[in-house]
Formats: C-alpha cells, structure tokens, sequence
DNA sequence: GGACGATTCCCCACATTTCCCCACGCGCCC
DNA sequence: GGGCGCGTGGGGAAATGTGGGGAATCGTCC
C-alpha cells in the first residue's frame, strides 16, 4: 500500500490542498485520516500518516537527549511538526510556518514517495531536478546493490 | 504523543505565557496538568510534564552523590527547578528568575521538543539557529543511523 | 499581636483565529 | 449520455489566545 504518483494542485488562500484520491485509498485504517505533517529534506513538506509517524517517534525516542547533536535535530524536526486530518473533503491544511518555508504560492506538487508523501512547489522542485548530478541509471547502480 | 510545532505567543506583565492548545493536547493524564520547570539546555526554558519529569527524577536518584562532578550538575539543575501548573486559560506563570534567566521581554516562541516543551526568546533563538554548522539533512544523516 | 501592603491566584470578558459543514462545477467512468 | 466521484470555494460556529480585575494569602512593619 505504499504512496505512488504525483499532482499538481491548488493551495487555495486558507492554505487547504486536496490529497490525491488515489493516495487517500493507500492509506491505513490504523492511520485514522491523521498525518504528521513536518519539514522535509531538501526544501519540500513531508506528510507521514500516522501508524508510519509512530515508528519516527520510536526511533527519536531512543536518542540520547543529553547529546548536543540530538537535541539540535529534534528541535529542528519536532519544531515544523503537527498533527493534521483530512477533512470531508479530503483535504489538508498546511501550517502557516511550512507554506512559508516551502514557498508555496498557489499551486503545490504532490508526490507519493512509498512510506509518505511529499509536497514541493512546483518550480522548486524544478529546480532541484536540474541540480542533480547523477542521471537515473547511475543512482541506481549506487543505491541498489 | 509527543510535543510537536511552536508558536510565538506574548509574555503579559504577570510573566503569564499560554501553552498551544495543541500541545496541551499531547499531555497525559497523568501529568495533571502540571508541570516541572526548570533551565533547560542552550539558554532555554525546559517544561517537562509531571509524569515525564518523575523519569528524570528516578535517573537522578541513580547517580552517585560522592562524585563531584554529579553534586555540580545536580545542584546546577534543581536550583532552578520549580511546578506550575496550567491556570483556566491553559496558561502557566514564569518565575521571575527564569524570565530574568533567557530575558524573556514581551514575547516568547514555545517549541516542542519531543518529550519536553521549551521557552526561548525569539532572538535568542535566531542566533542559536544561526550558530549550527551542519544543516538539516547532515545532522538527520549522522544522527538517525 | 494587629494592620497594612504587596503578591499571587482565580475568574470573567473580548477579539481573533481556526475548524467544520455545506454547496457548486468539472471531469472521469460506467 | 448520465451519474458519481473528485477537486475547489466560501460561510457560520466553536475554540483559542489575550488582557484586566477582584479576592484570598503571605510576609512585613509598626
């Protein structure tokens, strides 16, 4: 049931994006219509349902907060975070903060990215494509072994 | 049910600072909405529920009093430590000498931090920020391993 | 020991924001 | 070609954050 396909909505002025039906049938029971909305890495939202949060929440949980580095990265994490639930329509809405910091204006890409989702404006992401060093066939040669 | 997202809200003239409805959410029964608070680390406010803060209590109870260095730290992190609860707003009051502490003027960003909830003054906050020498992705990379 | 003052706590009221529900139109599928 | 599902937009009601006021409590000074 992983998260497949892209789309390109709009972001209408409450900051509400549709989730893609198809990628709304992927979604767990266990999920219970609630994501974990956060920062993602580099520069697009990632949208966790909720049984796939849970292991996140593990896994920060058996850091070390006593460790510098460990607290500089939850703080980062944890600080973009919060709970969102689709609506009777379907739809999401995107805290203020992470509109900002993706630059969302309009219109946003959704990508079904297997364990989660993830959201990119549509020129960023752009963008980031172009900077790829390595085509298609090389990643895969090194990441798949 | 961990603490998740920030808010800036105002610090009014009683030392008086609301805590999101959100977060108020995370909180277990059992902390009774109350919480311990005390100096947290990197020039912070650190708010840990009663029922979260008993843990720490027990790590504390396990350290050896005899050495010097443990007597430090423990007295470095009692001193400042004090319970406040939520009055019917779902505020809690600052004790002065903490507000004096990370100079708390008018306004304050409220973070969650997973297991704890921390208080910074926004500026403050900036130059912490400012100060990271890895970025995001680098510190997930070398943390979640 | 009593009275005064300061401080703390609790309650009430307002303005804003957020959330939830309803309605429309396009397009896909049957 | 018709119906149903899907994405889009707006409006009303409840919850949230903010500020102020009054009563009880504590400590201090006379």
């Amino acid at each position: 049931m992983a998260f497949k396909g892209q789309a390109e909505y709009s972001v209408d002025s409450k900051g509400r994006v549709a989730i893609p039906a198809k990628m709304r049938k992927s979604l767990a029971p266990a999920a219970n219509e609630t994501f974990t909305i956060t920062r993602g890495f580099e520069d697009c939202i990632f949208l966790y349902p909720m049984d796939e949060w849970t292991d996140i929440e593990e896994e920060i949980d058996a850091l070390n907060m006593y460790d510098r580095e460990v607290r500089n990265f939850v703080r980062l994490i944890m600080r973009w975070a919060s709970e969102v639930s689709l609506d009777g329509q379907g739809r999401i809405s995107i805290p203020n903060s992470l509109i900002d910091f993706v630059e969302l204006d309009g219109s946003a890409l959704i990508l079904g990215a297997f364990d989660h989702i993830e959201i990119w404006d549509p020129e960023q992401f752009d963008g980031y494509l172009n900077e790829q060093p390595d085509d298609y066939e090389t990643l895969a040669e090194s990441v798949m072994r």
